[in-house]
DNA sequence: GTCTATAGATGGATAGAC
DNA sequence: GTCTATCCATCTATAGAC
């Protein structure tokens, strides 16, 4: 049987998400209104919500989605033994999964205060759970006598947010290729932690 | 003479800029109303017209204002010869002032891309100035050999990455004082960029 | 300087035809 | 599944009385 005229649910769908999060990543979800993403997507106001209940859960599916992929990724890595080589993997990988999609990335910190509280718990959780993985990889290398770290869970978050940062001025056409960016801040994290 | 009746110009105005402060940080620029300003400041929304001639203006003399803070302060400290002590220096007022201000940090950094571009523009200009300041540091120590640094530029924006971190986890009734966590900041920053 | 009132635009979300 | 049309709320900014 053909497909009923004008039956794209399956490839509209995602288009609606990649339109939301490029315009929430450029303009900030207040100031995105549900006609823009209909535009950019090529169909009226009205049809979106056939694809979402409300703007709230487009939000919060892109962050979902997001946090998902995250702790998917790194979950597939092979986990060292050595907190040395952990944490080398942990940077590398932070920093490539965060290159490689920047917008969700903006999304993810810049929108979590227009989540309802119930989506915010459930991305905090998310979050946390990716940043207990580094403080662990810390903290072994401190029992090993590996790392001089006073305070695991400070340095984790220290870390991150440095590594995050990248995000901020790196770009693709610019002088220092993303491997040796990779090899800058593994030397400048490797160095803050070690014994 | 006695002041005219309900004039509260002078006080009305600065209350205006906290309260907007305080609600963007909050719940964002595109999310609050002039209403709602109005509305903590105890007057009428089209009373606010007497002290900003717009929203956007509003915005933007307070990025403008915390980057003028930033800079002052900064030309107020001494800055010392040694490389080591004015990263110190560096290191430890970055933290502190970030501290003081939560709210115009926060607010800096998420509304950047609610200002017009001609407002951007002079934001990032101010923005860059204290970038420099701490390149330069970095910059005399390698010169001096001592510190190993193979791309200051990069290597400032990562230290400032992670020392604004600190604002997304530090709570005053937390655990650590702000002068212990100066110390574990200081401590990593050191050991990073050390020869 | 503040108020009330409102113009004029735009927002999220829904109803019903096709 | 998409469209047009629309409800109703809310927004920025202004006008004019006091």
């Amino acid at each position: 049987m053909a497909r009923t005229q004008g039956s794209h649910s399956d490839i509209t769908g995602p288009r609606v998400r990649e339109a939301a999060l490029r315009l929430f990543a450029q303009n900030g979800y207040a100031a995105v209104s549900m006609r823009q993403i209909a535009g950019e997507v090529g169909v009226q106001a009205g049809a979106l919500y056939n694809y979402t209940p409300d703007k709230q859960s487009l939000l919060f599916d892109l962050l979902r989605g997001h946090m998902d992929d995250l702790l998917q990724a790194r979950a597939a890595c092979a986990q060292p033994d050595d907190p040395l080589a952990a944490l080398e993997q942990f940077t590398r990988f932070h920093i490539r999964f965060h290159h490689d999609r920047p917008e969700a990335v903006f999304v993810s910190y810049m929108e979590l205060r227009n989540l309802t509280p119930e989506n915010f718990e459930i991305i905090e959780g998310l979050r946390r759970c990716y940043e207990d993985q580094l403080e662990d990889i810390l903290r072994r290398g401190v029992t090993e006598g590996r790392f001089d770290v006073a305070e695991p869970k400070i340095a984790a978050m220290a870390v991150i947010a440095m590594l995050t940062g990248v995000n901020t001025w790196f770009r693709d056409e610019g002088r220092l290729s993303l491997p040796e960016v990779e090899e800058i801040y593994w030397g400048m994290v490797r160095k803050a932690v070690a014994a």
